[in-house]
DNA sequence: AAAGTGCTCAACCGCCGGAAT
DNA sequence: GATTCCGGCGGTTGAGCACTT
């Protein structure tokens, strides 16, 4: 037996969606839940396939769905985890609560994608003619927002399991007089992970991640490589081992491994966990 | 005002991984 | 272990709208 076709076109509903095919759909979920989608336009009574009916419920239906003009944060933060995960949509998405993948995707492929093909060389590494003011202005903008050379891929890509943002982490507020007291640069690198590391209980920051799975990703041999270089000149690199154990516990590695390898983009900021603040 | 062009975004498509059988 | 089913994902499409000529 062959595998069946996903949707059946046969006197299916197509295209957009009515209002009303809305409302049978919204009421469904609120009294029997989520799940089951392919039995759910038959029981709905809707015609329209599981998919359909799954995808139209994520993407527009769904409470707590932001509506409206992604914010300069959020857009930030899309390009900055974009450079870290790649086209990984979902979880992207995961990062920024009420927008969807497919939102992100197309904010991407629209605006973002285009944006950081226009910056040009050494930015991207790729041959730039930048002709237009818009582009000119578009990339000089993107420029801003790379402290380090967007494009390449500078840092192994981690693909964990995509997973919607269960916790949203909102730091405490410093007080700056404090910090100042501490020598402690408000939103300096150095300071922000010590930031997550203070004041988050490790078991509750990467609640939506597998960690061991994560960690099993990251022990690739690309991560191995990013750990084992040597201290730049520059001190643009990666930070050296000091010869202590790779295997402390998978907390004290993940946050050692972005102690050396992100700390230029990760801050902490207002709502987002964590915001990757320019 | 009309035609052409570009942009946005909801929806569709096909593939894949994991669970169920 | 093999097969089937289901949900989820990323890539792509196309209708509708906005803007330009």
């Amino acid at each position: 037996m062959g595998r069946r076709p996903p949707c059946s076109k046969d006197g299916l509903n197509r295209g957009a969606w009515s209002s009303h095919e809305d409302k049978i759909l919204a009421d469904y979920v609120k009294v029997h839940g989520e799940g089951k989608w392919t039995d759910l336009p038959k029981r709905a009574g809707l015609k329209r396939c599981g998919k359909s009916c799954r995808l139209r419920w994520l993407n527009y239906l769904r409470p707590g769905i932001k509506r409206g003009n992604i914010s300069h944060e959020e857009e930030d933060l899309i390009i900055r985890l974009h450079k870290l995960l790649g086209n990984r949509w979902s979880l992207i998405a995961g990062r920024l609560p009420g927008r969807t993948d497919n939102e992100i995707k197309n904010y991407w492929n629209t605006k973002l994608g285009k944006e950081v093909k226009a910056i040009p060389e050494p930015f991207n590494g790729e041959k730039v003619l930048q002709s237009k003011p818009k582009e000119r202005k578009a990339a000089a903008s993107l420029k801003a927002k790379a402290p380090i050379e967007l494009g390449k891929q500078s840092h192994p890509v981690i693909r964990p399991k995509a997973v919607r943002c269960t916790q949203v982490y909102i730091p405490p507020h410093r007080d700056d007089h404090k910090m100042a007291d501490q020598n402690l640069e408000p939103h300096s690198n150095e300071h922000a992970l010590e930031s997550i590391l203070e004041d988050v209980d490790p078991s509750k920051f990467f609640v939506d991640f597998d960690v061991e799975k994560l960690l099993s990703e990251l022990y690739d041999d690309d991560f191995l490589q990013v750990c084992m270089d040597e201290p730049r000149e520059d001190n643009s690199g990666v930070r050296g081992l000091d010869g202590r154990s790779m295997m402390l516990s998978p907390w004290s590695e993940i946050s050692r491994h972005f102690h050396g390898a992100m700390p230029e983009e990760w801050r902490i900021g207002d709502g987002l966990q964590p915001n990757l603040a320019p």
